[in-house]
RNA sequence: GGCCCCGUAGCUCAGCUGGAUAGAGCAACUGACUUCUAAUCAGUAGGUCGUACGUUCGAAUCGUACCGGGGUCACCA
């Protein structure tokens, strides 16, 4: 029994009873409604502001109102007392003997124990990582591909149909500069090189790649024509890097279902077709943009572009789709990706970019508007930058300068686990310090290690007692035969575990994947400080000699309390540990 | 200058989308190991929620203006 949504149904029921009955003109906004626990214990277990939420609505007295709902639930048999309290809250208190089936409902639904279901099989893109395959990925990528992998995970848990799509960059002028460092590389190889070109990556990390043309194509590729010489080095080093970036995410158990390759959609004339459409719509123009004001410009120059008109969609200025050479801009083809997204038939877009990308974000919905018959949700998410700290020093990544941290190199130090937590310690629009050392760390500062431990400490009760023939428990009979109550600090822990559910629908209503791990925590606080506490100079126990019914009573809750971390961890891509290192 | 994000305890951050007396962790101080893991726990202390108006029964949360920090702004992707 899931108290909290029961808690809500018959809330939501008496609401739209007195809807009915009072004839509401406006939509009524049934999520506005929320059943919640109070930040004070004297508050109740549990306290909703539906009569504050109603009384708003229907221009009524939210106390008048809360004594109407009050008097309906009072005969609830899973409430013990109601009261109105405050500015018009009502605070309920749970009969103590259903505690026993939140427990049993934990145990039985076991993995799918938080499983909410809103999503009604709604088909969402979720577009994250997209790195250039130019160089490995970066903290900053990390950030991004843990961010959207917990996203993508929890939208399927709670019913959406998922694709998780990396965008390949493999059609832009930056592959020009790979290209010309791998030829680079590959001549210093065979000792012929004189220096680094002007623009170029000078990371040792596409040295790898000129071995290995050396291995395939010997010294052939020096008498090759330039152009035939650098199709083979541009289709050989998008490959490899694109292998050394899906090993980074494998590494960190991410898995894409769809890479989209720039270069395909444009061969395949994917910008032609796109714009064609949008001339259709009398959306694309021969003009001149204005600089932007307040900024000064030396060498400004007045040009004719070919412009979408973006403005009609709430954007600044209409953005520019060729360049004055008659070559696409950047964003030229990323209007038809995103027009491609569209097409596919999607209901929900989300875009998970760095935080360098929020200049770019209004023209990308207007992309999106402009494409749409039917309104489409769309979400660009920002990531905020990462900062990677070691002995109290920031260390810099940049592929220009060369000094790369790899991310192969960092997992030699820090589990992957431990990135995907940290990853998800601060909600996305705040920047992240990563500070090895503290992840190092076998303490309460690593955020990781303390949900773990508590894991650990649970898994280690629960083999001792099946030592002692006390579990597993179906062995011993139903729980809620039992009716020995619970202590109040167990009722804390409890309480906390019956939150999953809406934390989960929270988390994935709003995109906020950050609260899984804060949420993790304080479930794992409420056990160690359980698991830690003592009355009148007796320390708790789960398993007590001589007690049987007390052992299945606090076995179960340490289970349950398994469940939910192990339930959490999952959907953060983490698997829990039995016992520490 | 325009746009986006941030500003909450000494530090790092939450704050369930408008609710009750604003919460954690770190650092500081006090205390708890003969244990199913003390890598933990309990307690004390710490606040003009950047500032000022406004919206209403009610604002850290919404609006406007300002202050401070970061990002970004036409042939860079």
């Amino acid at each position: 029994m899931d108290i909290v949504n029961i808690l809500r149904e018959k809330i939501h029921d008496i609401v739209y009873e007195l809807v009915e009955k009072k004839k509401l003109i406006q939509p009524l906004n049934i999520n506005n409604i929320v059943v919640e626990r109070p930040k004070k214990l004297h508050q109740g277990d549990y306290s909703t502001n539906a009569a504050m939420v109603l009384g708003k609505m229907l221009s009524l007295n939210p106390k008048d109102l809360g004594d109407l709902i009050k008097l309906k639930l009072r005969d609830e048999e899973l409430i013990d007392d109601i009261s109105l309290d405050g500015p018009g809250f009502l605070n309920i208190k749970i009969n103590p003997k259903f505690w026993h089936s939140l427990i049993e409902e934990i145990m039985s639904n076991d993995n799918c124990y938080g499983e909410v279901s809103f999503g009604n099989g709604k088909k969402v893109n979720l577009e994250f990582v997209s790195a250039n395959p130019t160089g490995p990925l970066h903290l900053g990528h990390v950030r991004g591909a843990v961010f959207g992998d917990v996203l993508s995970r929890l939208l399927e848990f709670v019913g959406f149909e998922v694709t998780r799509e990396y965008y390949v960059n493999d059609g832009g002028a930056q592959i020009g500069i790979l290209v010309r460092t791998v030829y680079y590389r590959y001549l210093e190889k065979l000792g012929e090189a004189t220096e680094l070109p002007e623009e170029s990556y000078p990371g040792d990390y596409l040295i790898p790649i000129a071995e290995k043309l050396i291995a395939n194509y010997g010294k052939k590729l020096k008498n090759l024509a330039e152009v035939e010489r650098d199709k083979i080095i541009r289709s050989f080093s998008i490959g490899h890097m694109m292998e050394v970036i899906k090993a980074d995410l494998r590494s960190l158990n991410i898995q894409m279902d769809n890479f989209f390759s720039e270069q395909a959609m444009i061969e395949s004339n994917g910008i032609e077709i796109s714009l064609n459409t949008l001339k259709g719509k009398g959306l694309i123009y021969k003009g001149t943009i204005d600089p932007p004001k307040g900024k000064t410009y030396t060498d400004w120059k007045v040009r004719e572009q070919l412009l979408f008109k973006s403005t009609n969609f709430d954007d600044d200025i209409d953005r520019p789709i060729k360049k004055s050479d008659g070559s696409w801009t950047y964003f030229a083809p990323d209007l038809a990706y995103h027009a491609d997204k569209i097409k596919r038939g999607f209901d929900m877009v989300i875009d998970i970019l760095g935080a360098d990308h929020s200049g770019y974000v209004s023209r990308l919905k207007a992309v999106i508007k402009a494409f749409s018959e039917k309104p489409v949700e769309f979400e660009v998410k920002l990531v905020q930058l990462v900062k990677l700290i070691k002995n109290k020093k920031v260390l810099k990544m940049s592929k220009r300068a060369g000094d790369y941290i790899l991310i192969q190199d960092l997992l030699k130090e820090v589990s992957s686990d431990v990135i995907r937590f940290v990853m998800l310690s601060r909600n996305n629009d705040v920047p992240l310090d990563f500070d090895i050392d503290l992840m190092l760390s076998k303490s309460k500062d690593n955020p990781v290690f303390y949900v773990n431990y508590a894991h650990a400490r649970i898994v280690s009760v629960l083999k001792r007692a099946k030592e002692l023939k006390l579990w597993p428990l179906d062995e011993l009979g139903d729980l809620h035969k039992k009716t020995l109550p619970f202590l109040e600090n167990e009722l804390a822990l409890i309480k906390k575990l019956s939150e999953w559910p809406n934390v989960v629908r929270q988390a994935a209503r709003y995109h906020e994947p950050h609260r899984i791990a804060f949420y993790l925590n304080e479930v794992a606080s409420s056990f160690h400080s359980l698991y830690q506490s003592s009355s009148e100079s007796i320390p708790y126990r789960f398993i007590v000699e001589g007690s049987q019914e007390l052992c299945i009573k606090r076995l179960a809750l340490a289970y349950s309390t398994q469940i939910v971390i192990k339930n959490g961890l999952s959907l953060l891509g983490i698997v829990p540990l039995d016992e520490m290192y």
